[in-house]
DNA sequence: TTGTACGCGTTATCAC
DNA sequence: GTGATAACGCGTACAA
């Protein structure tokens, strides 16, 4: 076993200063070409790398960005991660993740204990129960301190920082106006309850696509999922109870709960009954039948969040504060439970 | 905007010296009561936090521990990092995530940027492309350093190091069991290449189970799956040559390929044709019928890594070095596909 | 009871 | 052309 090689062991093994090997490294004009030479080869023969933590304490900055996300076992986060992961390395940042949960208080450890040195910054989609409380202090003040942060997903408009975000109404718009395209009139609706403010948007797409199109609104065929637990069942009963020629669902989970639900009725997909998803994974693919879904794009958030990050992060601090917030687009793709 | 505060500023602010700052945070009893009392208030009102990076460069640990994982877009993986985050979490260590894609070359780019200070150890799963090349140079660099290495699934005997496993054979044997026992005459596998240590593992436990039950092999019923983008036309072409009764495939995606040509043959599953999986995800949950699978468990695998990771960390320099492999058992989950 | 000095590994500045 | 010194933030052995 061979411990790490530093600055000062070079520096004993060639009997010169640290500051010499320092600068040859670095390839300064202070140092002579004898010397240099020297120093580079024992350096390379051994493998000399800088210590990274040291750099940090010195230059202020880890070179990391810190993720907190509410679970990983979730295939948009994942997709996020990759997004964020990609850019980050080409820019040489490492990534760090840490999960909330959905609980206000992992959310909160997490933060602070990154927030002591070893992230520059953060990107995060809030916990469940963060957005019930309704207290961001953890977020405020991880920025007071001047710590950039890009919220994602899961946004709020009282915390002042990057976005990222999709254009949830927009997305559920396109969704029930392709619906509607193809001659739908009983449209229901799975949704999440309101605090949730993914749940809320698509919502409101649902509700202003459907007046835009003169349709009137039953709020009978509107499903609020209050526990995800008993999604399928409540989802069953809704689906029961209904006469719908079309769901539109909030997520994958929802939206197959209801296909399962139409041919335990007796009902088939698509054929009687449409069903449109919401956020693109393994699931809507691989599904028989495969489900026609709008598309988050998580990889492109991840992207689009991580790029904000490190322009705040080598930007001069002479520029004047400014927050962005990007709409990634989402799209609509047709796969087999809709009818062509 | 308020910079992080330092025991240095304390100590100006409070006129004191820094150490007495120290020593008082820490509750020494060098100090007196009055002054301990009033340098608590003082940091507990502006919310002294120690710099984590100074701890580290100061202890030469960093309490964080690396994974590098082939992707993260995978159900398997994303479970294991989640074992891994609660255990190292309870324990008090970060989770530094890193990609590498399935490629050597981000594999070592991964390992050496992270060797240099920014973790204690590493929790890995090799990328294909290393284990194709049988190049672990990168992995005995980092032991040599006397960092601890725990590799967990795609696992090679070349390297000393701890390991997590599961017992591919045994879950391949007793998932053909399982199918003998319902009286299926022709099995079918679905596997990987050989060199993807799962499937050739995984492979001998199908044969070596046949052999058990005295059941003829016949090499036409085996396919090896080349490559991935083309294995749902390989898997259709496999299932419509061969008269299976069953089929066993080394994971989810091939299951559901494996089940989709069986019902565009025309036949149903499971009355006519039994599917088994490996690698208990979403998809084989959800999937319609739901699959029967071995469930690997990811969970578990994750949290028995972070446990060997942290022992090998906090152990005394004295006690031996040993290495230990840890065997994770699979059991098997029986759902719709398979006859009851 | 408090303060000084040192070291962790690095780089920048300044002196020789 | 080379080396000593300070600094980043912290903890601690030792001196006062």
């Amino acid at each position: 076993m061979r411990p790490k090689l530093t600055l000062k062991q070079i520096a004993r093994e060639l009997d010169v200063s640290i500051s010499t090997v320092s600068k040859a490294l670095r390839d300064s004009s202070e140092i002579g070409e004898e010397t240099k030479k020297k120093i580079k080869a024992f350096a390379k023969l051994y493998n000399y790398r800088p210590n990274n933590i040291a750099l940090s304490l010195k230059n202020r900055k880890t070179k990391t960005i810190g993720i907190i996300i509410p679970e990983i076992v979730h295939y948009f986060f994942t997709t996020v991660i990759s997004g964020v992961e990609q850019v980050a390395n080409e820019k040489g940042y490492n990534v760090i993740v840490c999960l909330s949960n959905n609980s206000f208080d992992k959310e909160v450890l997490n933060m602070e204990l990154l927030a002591n040195g070893s992230t520059d910054g953060f990107i995060m989609s809030m916990a469940k129960e963060t957005l019930q409380k309704e207290d961001y202090h953890h977020l405020t003040e991880v920025t007071n301190q001047g710590m950039p942060l890009v919220l994602f997903d899961r946004v709020i408009d009282e915390v002042h920082c990057d976005k990222v975000i999709i254009d949830d109404v927009i997305g559920a718009k396109k969704a029930v106006q392709y619906l509607i395209d193809k001659g739908a009139k009983k449209i229901g609706l799975v949704s999440t309850v309101d605090y949730v403010s993914v749940g809320k948007l698509r919502t409101r797409g649902y509700l202003e696509i459907l007046r835009e199109n003169n349709v009137e609104i039953d709020e009978n065929l509107i499903l609020k999922i209050e526990d995800m637990d008993h999604s399928e069942a409540e989802i069953k009963d809704f689906i029961n109870k209904n006469d719908l020629d079309a769901v539109f669902a909030v997520n994958e989970h929802f939206a197959i709960h209801a296909i399962k639900a139409v041919q335990e009725k007796g009902l088939k997909v698509p054929d009687d009954v449409s069903v449109i998803g919401f956020t693109d994974g393994e699931l809507s693919k691989r599904f028989i039948p495969s489900l026609t879904t709008v598309s988050q794009h998580g990889e492109r958030m991840g992207a689009e969040a991580a790029r904000l990050l490190i322009d705040k992060l080598e930007r001069k601090p002479e520029e004047e504060e400014s927050y962005k917030t990007v709409i990634v687009e989402t799209s609509l793709i047709e796969r087999n439970s809709t009818k062509l």
